[in-house]
RNA sequence: GGAGAGGUGACCGAGCUGGCUGAAGGUGUGCGCCUGCUAAGCGUAUGUAGGUCAAAAGCCUACCGAGGGUUCGAAUCCCUCCCUCUCCGCCA
């Protein structure tokens, strides 16, 4: 969420955000609807003030038993047009909350500009694809011949894109998830966290999911709850309407859950295999910090994702992404992509965004700064990473000849644990 | 799911036979005084949001879990919902 008072004395820099986000707010209807919510405020302020003033009176009057009834009938009409300003007010004050949640956040200075995914920038490649002197497979060929998914059978029981993973692929997933949770926890400083996995609507709306994504999610209709899209939700949420210290900040949160994306309309795009999901495995970051700290942490944790790739030995790219690929509540996001040899692209598995104050002020997170005073803190997240596809790309590059697996050494303490 | 108790400021805790309560008292915190130092003590200040204002001060409004209602007037009365605790039931 964005000031009010920042978007009163700046439409034009909303305007064009709204524009360079491919966004479909209506700022001019925020803005009438602002006004307009202040002019009802305005009347019922000072009708109210009336209505104060004047019960002291009454009541002075009955203390002293004195007739007080040309007071409380004058006080009747008061009354009367308070309640009537008062269903106008809450009215325009519901209109007005509805429309800024519809405001995205404005991308930061130097985000590239551009309405799609083609004008992403891509920053720099990292490590080298490796030589092969024999005809690559791709993931699901591999997966096949060494029996480590099972996807007609998670079809069968919950519909395509719900995988099994089996056997070794099972045992190999869950060790994935645990090596980045420890990689996190021991070099980069993060305290871990297991969240629940279904949350309210104020939660969704709070990192900025709702409203406008409500058909990209699971919803349980009988309790109103959502099944998570990202670990962000639960986790950037814990904080929502309260108020910490500076000395807290800043917070460095771990979380692996499983996510739940209905991924409406984007059936027959990316299905082979484990391309694209709707449930899947992340380990996700999340960060608190105060907001002169906010562009060094994006930095940071972009390295902390890194981090994973790196120690697995994968060739990715790191991507800057333009202002129409942010999502609704980020201001600067930066994608690494890992090269996925058999399939032949590169394919996100991180997505590390600065959100700036936006999501605090939806989810009220405030700070009190070293000189007392209340202020949003910012919020950061990013994978730390996404299983499915770096599935795909340990699978596919470390894929031999002879159709078995040699993975990296990163790995295989954690596959050759013995009790 | 059933029965009961409760949700007040950073925290504890009064108020809850409606008006003088933005809210006693205490703790904590800031500043000052006092004091070899510390502790104790004394004084004083200390919520958030919106409006007015060039700004500050001041003033006005709202906020005692959330939302409605009764009333001239609600932290106080009524209704609905949410949450916490205790007991019972069910259950991994």
């Amino acid at each position: 969420m964005i000031d009010i008072k920042y978007i009163r004395a700046n439409p034009d820099i909303i305007r064009e955000a709204i524009r360079n986000k491919n966004e479909k707010a209506d700022l001019d209807a925020l803005l009438s609807a602002d006004e307009e919510r202040r002019r009802l405020q305005y009347q019922f302020d000072n009708l109210k003030a009336q209505q104060n003033s004047v019960s002291q009176i009454i009541a002075t009057k009955k203390r002293a038993r004195e007739d007080a009834a040309a007071e409380i009938a004058e006080m009747g009409k008061v009354a009367a047009e308070i309640k009537a300003i008062q269903a106008d007010l809450s009215q325009a004050n519901a209109l007005m909350d509805r429309l800024m949640l519809t405001i995205p956040n404005i991308p930061e200075e130097g985000v590239p500009i551009g309405l799609d995914e083609s004008l992403n920038e891509v920053i720099r490649h990292e490590g080298e694809p490796l030589n092969y002197d024999f005809e690559l497979k791709d993931h699901l060929d591999i997966a096949e011949a060494n029996r480590l998914l099972d996807l007609p059978r998670g079809a069968k029981i919950s519909g395509s894109g719900f995988p099994i993973y089996s056997g070794f692929g099972a045992r190999l997933e869950r060790c994935i998830i645990n090596f980045m949770l420890e990689y996190h926890l021991q070099k980069h400083g993060y305290t871990e966290l297991m969240v629940p996995l279904a949350v309210n609507r104020k939660a969704m709306t709070g990192t900025g999911q709702l409203p406008k994504l409500e058909e990209d999610m699971y919803h349980i209709a009988e309790d109103d709850l959502f099944l998570i899209p990202t670990a962000e939700v639960p986790v950037t949420n814990i904080y929502a309407d309260e108020v910490l210290s500076y000395k807290d900040l800043p917070k460095k949160f771990v979380a692996y859950t499983p996510c739940f994306r209905r991924e409406a309309g984007s059936y027959g795009k990316d299905t082979r295999g484990l391309q694209r999901l709707h449930q899947f495995n992340k380990v996700e970051m999340v960060r608190f910090v105060q907001p002169e700290d906010s562009q060094a942490a994006l930095d940071e944790m972009l390295q902390d994702a890194e981090d994973i790739l790196k120690a697995f030995g994968l060739h990715y790219r790191v991507l800057s992404l333009c202002s129409g690929d942010l999502s609704f509540a980020s201001q600067r996001t930066y994608d690494l992509e890992v090269w996925a040899p058999g399939s032949q692209k590169y394919l996100e598995v991180s997505s590390v965004s600065n959100f700036g104050e936006f999501q605090a002020r939806r989810a009220n997170i405030r700070y009190k700064d070293a000189e007392g005073k209340l202020r949003h803190l910012h919020t950061l997240n990013g994978s730390g990473v996404a299983t499915p596809r770096l599935m795909i790309a340990l699978l596919e590059t470390y894929q031999q000849a002879d159709g078995s697996l040699k993975l990296p050494e990163a790995i295989r303490p954690w596959l050759e644990l013995k009790i």
